[in-house]
DNA sequence: CAATAGTTTAGAATTATTATAATGTAGATT
DNA sequence: AATCTACATTATAATAATTCTAAACTATTG
């Protein structure tokens, strides 16, 4: 989603109806300069910090999720306990940092296009992620 | 971990007590042809099938994650509700069928090896790894 | 054969997430 | 504009994977 753009005609699009909720929630996600990754606890605390709204947790689930459907929002596969998710809706790779947990995006110029050669019959791909997870040099050793 | 090898000698090794559950645990693990991939559920069902052991869930979880620890066992990302382990403790790819939750070893020949141009100061890459989701043709579409 | 540090265990606690079901509301229909 | 209805929101309960607890057990050391 573009920075200010119309969200409710946005959300009309794609068969969503324009909610005080999702509206806000859009402008927390999509009204700034930058893509970002978040876990739904990030974004509940984004709310209620950034905005004066208090949207319940079911609903932010919600959203996310429909959000996510919809292709405004992608999941990031980690294996933690938590689920996290990215504003940035291309097809890109990440960095995981193992101290911080913070997810850092990896542009096209950092990995080249990564070539399938194996094909599994009656399947098609669907996405294709490379996670580097890296972590403090002075951890593992000393 | 080898087939048939020395369980009790490969568990003292790495500073691990060679106890009645963790040997039956390496032998469901480790005594078979192949590698393969499994959940915690998947492993007590295996463990009160094919052995008539019965060891207790946090006695398999925290043999899972000694394991791990030890190198004998690696855990796959995937965004699920669950976690994945791997007995095929290589670096390897990883294809995920979203409609069986399967997973399937890419072999070198499948995907080209990946160079990582970016670096994170100060972080060291602890790993690098592909997921491929696959899932059945007629199921977006249609 | 003690002593001790590490291990197992049942069950409780925790945590992320999803389900429920009552209330509210956007958008269509009159 | 009032009414209708399908979709949304909400508080709360339920679920499910995982971790914690603390008591009982056991492999190893001396
Ligand atoms: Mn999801
Ligand atoms: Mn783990
Ligand atoms: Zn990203
Ligand atoms: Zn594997």
């Amino acid at each position: 989603m573009p920075k200010n753009c119309n969200f409710i005609e946005k959300l009309r699009e794609v068969g969503l109806r324009p909610t005080k909720q999702r509206i806000k929630m859009c402008e927390v996600l999509y009204n700034r300069e930058d893509t970002f990754h978040f876990t739904i606890n990030d974004l509940v605390k984004m709310i209620s910090e950034e905005m004066n709204e208090k949207i319940s947790l079911a609903t932010v689930y919600n959203t996310v999720h429909a959000f996510e459907k919809k292709g405004y929002l992608k999941e990031i596969s980690i294996n933690s306990d938590k689920s996290y998710f990215d504003t940035n809706t291309s097809a890109h790779h990440h960095f995981f940092d193992e101290d911080t947990h913070q997810l850092i995006d990896c542009d096209k110029s950092d990995i080249d296009k990564i070539n399938i050669r194996k094909n599994i019959t009656g399947k098609k791909i669907n996405s294709v992620e490379v996670l580097v997870r890296v972590a403090s040099d002075n951890q593992t050793q000393k």
